[in-house]
DNA sequence: GAAGTATTTTAGAACTCTCTAAAATACTGA
DNA sequence: TCAGTATTTTAGAGAGTTCTAAAATACTTC
């Protein structure tokens, strides 16, 4: 086995990688979309999302872990809120570029663009 | 089990996690790192990041099918490059968020900060 | 303090991802 | 065509993630 050098470089990517597995399952990111600009409470988001409250307190507590989202407590319920609005940019800029790509590979498949630059 | 249903958005962000995926792993992420001006081969990419040929080779592949990077071979070596620069501006926005959470961390530990508000 | 509602935690099964090492492919130049 | 170099692919083992269902905790109201 190759045996790597710790850098900084390479434990910044360690964390970084971290905070992204955040954005690598479709509820995770359904969970950002829909806190957005609102504070909701567990239950009305397993509602929304047609998810298991187990299972989505699960994903909101890792979430949280990572300090992606933010919690208070009001009597019974616990409401999430999204951290960091500069997060719902990173956010933003990935779905963009997924658009785009969506965008592209339609034209592609319905052959109105005739070729693309190298 | 709960039944979902297939919305739009839950379609895309499907797709989006997939992309998502690619930044989910450190060696990802220092690829890109490395990537970020320059377009370099499979052979000084694996060098400089101490990683197996192989295994470097797999996530290469990942990365090209979710359209990350773009490769273009000459004769005997493959070099490749960051497909989309607007991706480098999200990897830096999250390292920025990383950053400051670090940042500010490492301050309520040092009992530099008295309070923070809510 | 008992019953009810909201949320978290746990355990384990199923699934997915990552790594290693070896084999396969793809090119080059003699 | 053969040997050499670069890269990709494959198979399988090991590690990590996700889901479900049930149990535990935390609050509220009577």
């Amino acid at each position: 086995m190759l045996k790597q050098k710790i850098t900084k470089e390479r434990t910044l990517c360690y964390y970084h990688a971290e905070m992204c597995k955040v954005f690598s399952h479709p509820t995770r990111l359904e969970i950002i979309n829909t806190l957005r600009d609102k504070e909701i409470t567990v239950g009305e988001l397993a509602n929304k999302l047609q998810v298991g409250i187990g299972n989505l307190s699960q994903h909101l507590s890792m979430m949280r872990d990572r300090k992606i989202l933010k919690n208070s407590k009001v009597g019974n319920q616990v409401f999430y809120r999204v951290a960091n609005t500069k997060m719902l940019k990173a956010f933003d800029l990935l779905r963009e570029i997924l658009l785009e790509q969506i965008e592209k590979d339609s034209l592609l498949l319905s052959g109105k663009m005739v070729r693309e630059r190298s």
